[in-house]
This record gives structure tokens, sequence and C-alpha cells, in this order.
DNA sequence: TTGTAGGCGTTATCAC
DNA sequence: GTGATAACGCCTACAA
């Protein structure tokens, strides 16, 4: 007689190969299809699998062999728009190559995110994808090397997605955006605009990566316009519309000379714009602004944003795809995205003084 | 001699115990903490476990008892506002249940949502929360009832996350949030404003719990002021900025007597100022404009959008709670998150005639 | 306090 | 084509 299972327990091989009448080796190889197998004895295997709604237990696979199938990825949180679309791109390209795909938040918070590596490497996830800018710390470095090569031990592969590089003795995959041309473009954009004075709004601390390219385009720009430069960085250590709010409100109280703002992100630039229009200036007719991302939000701001395009999503395509399909042996990748400006309304000339 | 794993091999149980002279087990035991263990012999396996950089395999764990640890979340994708707020807030309850999080994102397709059930059910998570409305579709429905059967049985549990319970006697959490109240409240709110004739711009098929409720609450209100109704729906399935706008401009082609409109969503609020601002319409002046969702776009509009609070954020941190913790035996939970109007600048009188 | 034996569900290996 | 058997790495009895 056929075993039935306990009620309320899951079926395993074994059950549906008492069911089927033959060994749980057989069943294996019928589910797995890469073993030739009767077509009668398949048939009496699928029936049986179908009647006990047997799964196969992924945990048990991945430890006899073959591997966890499973793709990690880090970010601060899940709900800015930026790392929800490197997200998005991650887990479409996980998905297509056949792979799962784990989540965590770090909250920017770096030793929460060594931890979070190491439970990863607990998971045995295949790759472990960092996502966002990370601090030029030292010591935080330094970990994170290590962190790689433990990874690379276990045969698994670190990721930084839109990070610059650890080192290049460091088995680590680096995909990033270009920052720095994007931010130089835009403010070759406004230069050529006729604008002499522009403010760099950029919250956040020094040492920041995806910061500091950006600032460094701007400062490119004007030393390639033989241009000096007034940039103005605020002390808020957050990407918020908040932070763009006040660091404008400060800038107005102190100095009215700019005419142009180049906010370092978009959610940034919505703060601003708030910001200006409470007193009283119109853009772009009495200042220009522009912001970084071309997230959705710079089409329903109006005016329509300014801003710098970033392709989210094929970052988090590209991180997956180098990481899962990498030459053997390359120790270290790494691959820059473009961006480029995109011209909508909220930039013009300077006013005529 | 201390064993000295293979290099570029994983160090297991069995090399920390040779490598600190005592048995698996209590290496096993150190691990655990929850079994008595003399100091010095702790001590000489933790030395062994930072030398070797060993960490447990979590497949192992699972497989041995213990169970994966793990929360899957199924959502149609990562960038709607409103998804990426309810999968921060599963995540983080995750998180604070000391669970890890596996994303799948199903493009709104009913036969993916399913396949990804069953591959939730081969992973073993513990609870598989599905996010987003859903179709009420008969076969759809029976094949999730199953689905909450097969995963009941090998004591996980299907959460559906912002959709109607599938049935009494389907072993599912259901955690909703009350569109149809939020909706009767803003319908409330834009009739004693004085608005008479109100278009309801409901993007997506009927059958869809989310609009269904938005919809009825809309009816309810008219009703309860002996109102005749003048809805609008769209044929387009999406609930994007771009239905809105399309929506709106066949609106405007066909009649001109509405003084406000109701858009299903936020984002299709979105379109709909478009489309009211090439028309040369002012919002509240002209035509007031409502929304639903409340996520941070309401506020970058111009005007501030008047719409409906979800939190949802609380919405995925009740869900995962009440898969984890629930009482044992109950068959079918069912939570209702409150939803209420915010007031800000797009609605205000009609115009006077 | 510590060690030994067996099992979790699957796949690889080796026989038949 | 099919079936036993031994891993995989951990944990929970049961002994000592």
């Amino acid at each position: 007689m056929a075993r039935q299972p306990t009620s309320g327990e899951r079926p395993t091989v074994k059950d549906v190969a008492a069911s089927s009448g033959v060994s749980a080796t057989t069943v294996s190889r019928v589910l797995a299809g890469n073993y030739p197998v009767s077509a009668e004895t398949r048939a009496r295997v699928m029936k049986a699998v179908r009647e006990l709604d047997y799964v196969i237990n992924a945990q048990a696979r991945a430890l006899g062999g073959g591997g966890t199938k499973t793709v990690a990825f880090i970010v601060h949180d899940l709900v800015g728009p930026a790392f929800a679309y490197v997200g998005q791109g991650v887990e479409q390209q996980a998905t297509a190559e056949g792979r799962l795909c784990l989540v965590c938040t770090s909250h920017g918070d770096p030793d929460r995110e060594l931890e979070i590596v190491e439970l990863m490497r607990e998971q045995q996830a295949e790759a472990v994808v960092l996502v966002g800018g990370g601090s030029g710390n030292r010591s935080y470095v330094d970990r994170l090397t290590q962190a790689a090569r433990a990874l690379d031990k276990s045969g698994s592969r670190l990721v930084l997605c839109g990070r610059p590089p650890l080192g290049t003795d460091a088995p680590a995959t680096v995909v990033e955006y270009d920052n720095e041309g994007g931010a130089y473009a835009m403010t070759s954009y406004l230069i050529s605009l006729g604008h002499r004075d522009i403010a760099f709004l950029g919250a956040g601390e020094a040492g920041h990566s995806t910061v500091d390219g950006r600032l460094r385009g701007f400062e490119r720009a004007h030393e390639a316009h033989h241009l000096p430069m007034t940039s103005h960085r605020t002390s808020a250590v957050t990407f918020d519309r908040e932070s763009g709010y006040q660091a404008t409100r400060e800038l107005l109280a102190r100095d009215r000379k700019f005419t142009a703002i180049f906010a370092a992100t978009d959610v940034v630039a919505s703060g601003v714009l708030v910001a200006l229009r409470e007193a009283g200036l119109r853009v772009p007719e009495d200042v220009s602004l522009v912001g970084y991302d071309d997230i959705p939000l710079a089409r329903d701001l109006t005016p329509e944003l300014t801003t710098v395009h970033v392709d989210y999503e094929e970052l988090g395509r590209t991180a997956v795809r180098h990481a899962l399909n990498r030459e053997r042996h390359a120790l270290s990748q790494h691959t820059m995205i473009g961006t480029h400006v995109i011209i909508r309304d909220s930039a013009g000339p300077p006013p005529s003084p």
C-alpha cells in the first residue's frame, strides 16, 4: 500500500517514491529531468507528485549540492526612489537568471551593513549587492575588503553598486554611474546659459562617494571655464526634501547673488523649490534650479525639473549580470554607466541685471 | 595537528572542532549558546571560529530543524511608491522578529503570482505576504485558496495585504486598509465644499479590489447625501500618470460640467493635473482635484494634493506581525487599517456660476 | 561538562 | 533504467 504522509506534514521524495512504487533516486531524477527515465515511470511519479502536492525542499537541495540560487541586495531603505529602481533591476535580472532575491535594509549604518553581509554569507547567497554610495572611511573600507575576501572564498561575490572600488586587490565587482561626468555636463549647461554664480546644495557629510563625485564635476566645470566657484555645502546629513528646504533658507538669508542652484539630488531640489517659492522667487525667471537622478518626481514638479538622468534599473541589472557571469579568476571588475542631462523647464538664462 | 580546511573551501563545524580540539557538538553548543559549556572551552572554540572565519550554514541549520527564519513578500513591482512603503514595513518587522526577507515581483500577472507562491513553499518561507489589490476572478481565488492550504500544511502562512479575504474557510491572514471608508470621507468632504458633479477617475479593470472599494465609497457618499452620481471610469488598465492624463483629456472632450475630480490614486492625480493645466484650467479655482494614497508625491505637486492617507508601512508591519504571532489554529484573521482625509490645497469650493 | 549516533531531504556515486 | 548508499552540515537525543 502506498505510504500516506501524516496529515499536516510536508511530503518528501520518500513519500512520492513510496506512493509511486519507485525509489527516491528515481523520483529525484524525474524531477530534475537530467537523466533518462522511462516514460511510464515518469508518468507514475508525476501523478504521485500532483496527488501529494509535493514540492521540493530548497534547503535540502542546496545542502546536497546545487547551491542556493539566491542573490542578496542591501540597500539603505526601500522607499528612496533611486534605491527602489536599483532594487527593481536587481530583482529583474536575478529572476531572469533563475535566482531568488533577498533584501535587507541598512538605514545607512555601516556596522549594520557589515552585519548583513555576514548574514548573507551564512545564507550562501551567490552574490551580495551593496547598493548606494558609501563612506570612504578607512577602517570601514578595510572591513569591507575583508568581507569581500570571505565571500570570495565561499564562492560568492561582493558587488558594489553606485560606489567606487575598494581597491584593486579586493575581489569585488563594481558598477558605478558617472556622478562626476553628469555634474560636469550639467554645470557646463548652466554656464552656457549665462550663469556665473551657481550654488551647489550638496547635503550630506564629506567623504560620501556620491556627493563627492557630483561636487567634483561641479568644480571641474568651473575650472574648465576659468570661473571662480561659489560652492555652498550644507551641514545636513540627509538627502531629503527637508534638508533642501532648510539649506535654501539659510542660503537666502546670507547670500542672494547666485542665479542658479544645483541640488545634489532631485529630492533635495523639491525642497529647494518650496523654499524658493516661499521667498517669492520664480523658477526659472529669477533663479534656475537643477537636480540629479531624474526620478519620476522630476516631472511632477512645477516647473518640470531639469536634471541628470541615471538609469538606476540598468545599474541593478548590470550588477547582478556581472556578478553571476564573471570570468573565472577575474579578481576585480569595474563598469561605469553613463549619465546625461535632461533639459526641462526649471533652468533658463539668468535674469538680466 | 589541527585540521586546516582546504583553502578556498568554506570551514564547517568539524573544522572548528578539529582546530579547537573538541567535538562538533560542543562547537554547536558554543555557537547556539543554549547549553552549558565551560568558559575555557568556549574561549578556545571562539578563537578557532575567528581564525577560520567560520560562519554557520543557514541551509544546513534549516534542514536539521529550526526552520528558515525567512519571510517572503510578493509585490507587483518595487518602484510603485505604495508598494515600496509596504515592502519597507515588511522588511522592518521581519528584521525585528529575526527574519530575513525574500522579494519577488509578479508584475500583476496572476499566474506568475501563483508560481511564486509555489517557489516560496519550496523555500519554506514562514510567511508569504501578497501585497496589493488582486483580481476577484473566481478560478484565481480558488487557486489561491488551494495555495493557502498548501502553505498552511507546511506550517507556513499566506498573508493578503491590501486585498479582501478569500473566504472564511481559507487559512490566511488578511490585513486591509479601508478603501471604502476613505473614499466615502473624501467624497463627503467634496460635497461639503459644495461640489455636486464629481468625476471619479478610476483607472483599472472592474473586479480589482482596491478600485472597487474606492468606487463603492464614492457611491455610498452620494447615496447618503441623496445626490445623483456621475461616475466616469476609464478603460485604462494601469494606475500610472499617463492613464490619468489620457482619461482627463477624454473627459474634458466630452463633458465639462464637473467641478471636481476624484482620482483613484495620487499618481493618477499627477497626470490629471498636467492635463488640466494644459487645458488652461486652474486647480482648485476652476476645478478641484483629490487623490488617494498620500505618497510623498502629493506634497510635491502644485498645488499640494488633498488626498486620503494610508499608512502603508504599518500595513506591511502588521502583515508580518500577525502572520508570525498568530494564535494557534486560528484559521483566518482579518484586520482593517483606518484611512483619513488629508486636506491640502488642491480642493476648494466650486466656482460660482 | 563533553562526546557519539542518528536523522533532516536531497543529490552524486556506484552498482545492477 | 533503476536502486542502494553515502555524503552535504547541522542539531537533538542519549550516553558517559
